[in-house]
DNA sequence: ACCCAGGGTCATA
DNA sequence: TATGACCATGGG
């Protein structure tokens, strides 16, 4: 890695310490939750994935079998639950019916990104997460604090679309898929952790300014 | 009471 | 291709 996107890293990883994310027991709840959290605090998403283990619900098999009303039920703390009931069962119907983790695992990146995509319910950000918290390929996940933060320090404009800046962070980080992972998590902790709740904390390593996280 | 969170789809111009 | 409406809970 190199450039000033090594120097952010370091200033985070320095200020928040090891992320060892994606914050799951299994690849599959990896995928779930990615789902789930799509403009969803985590804290919600912990409720509704709570709820499908105490049901015996957190598998392709078990939600398939579930009405989207039940399934709604249980994922209500989430948020959106109608829409993310379709999205879950489309989602694992895509799944077993291309042979779930072990056949998908010998998919190219390419392959598997443009398949994770055409599942009605998966967009850019949650294709990313499940390729690379899921599958561990080397892929960088933009969310909305990537952009907020970048384009406010400088590095890229503020209207850069989503696969402009996925490049931009693939070309300069360079590493596997590990380090994209501390990457993205440590910008959505520096996010919900520090800025949020203490705009122009002093603790803020980023240039001393953590308004960079307030919304304009 | 108000604001937003680890987005995505669909209709419209 | 580019905006806008819509989805909905829980914590600050």
């Amino acid at each position: 890695m190199t450039g000033e996107l090594l120097t952010v890293y370091h200033q985070l990883r320095q200020q928040h310490g090891p992320q060892h994310w994606w914050p799951a027991e299994t690849v599959f709840e990896v995928m779930i939750g990615a789902i789930l959290t799509q403009n969803t605090a985590w804290r919600n998403v912990e409720h509704a994935i709570a709820n499908l283990k105490r049901a015996n619900s957190l598998s392709a098999a078990a939600i398939l079998n579930c009405s989207v009303e039940q399934l709604a039920e249980l994922i209500r703390p989430s948020g959106y639950f109608n829409v993310k009931a379709l999205r879950l069962r489309n989602y694992c119907q895509w799944y077993v019916d291309a042979g779930e983790f072990d056949e998908l695992q010998n998919w190219s990146t390419g392959t598997l990104r443009t398949a994770l995509l055409n599942v009605n319910g998966v967009g850019p950000e949650t294709a990313d997460d499940i390729l690379l918290y899921a599958f561990e390929r080397p892929v960088f996940v933009v969310d909305a604090y990537t952009r907020r933060i970048f384009s406010r320090l400088g590095t890229v404009d503020a209207g850069i679309g989503y696969e402009d800046l996925r490049s931009v962070f693939e070309t300069a980080v360079k590493g596997d898929a590990r380090i994209f992972g501390e990457y993205h998590a440590l910008i959505v902790m520096h996010g919900k952790d520090i800025c949020k709740t203490r705009p122009r904390c002093t603790e803020c390593i980023l240039q001393n300014q953590c308004d960079l996280m307030v919304t304009p």
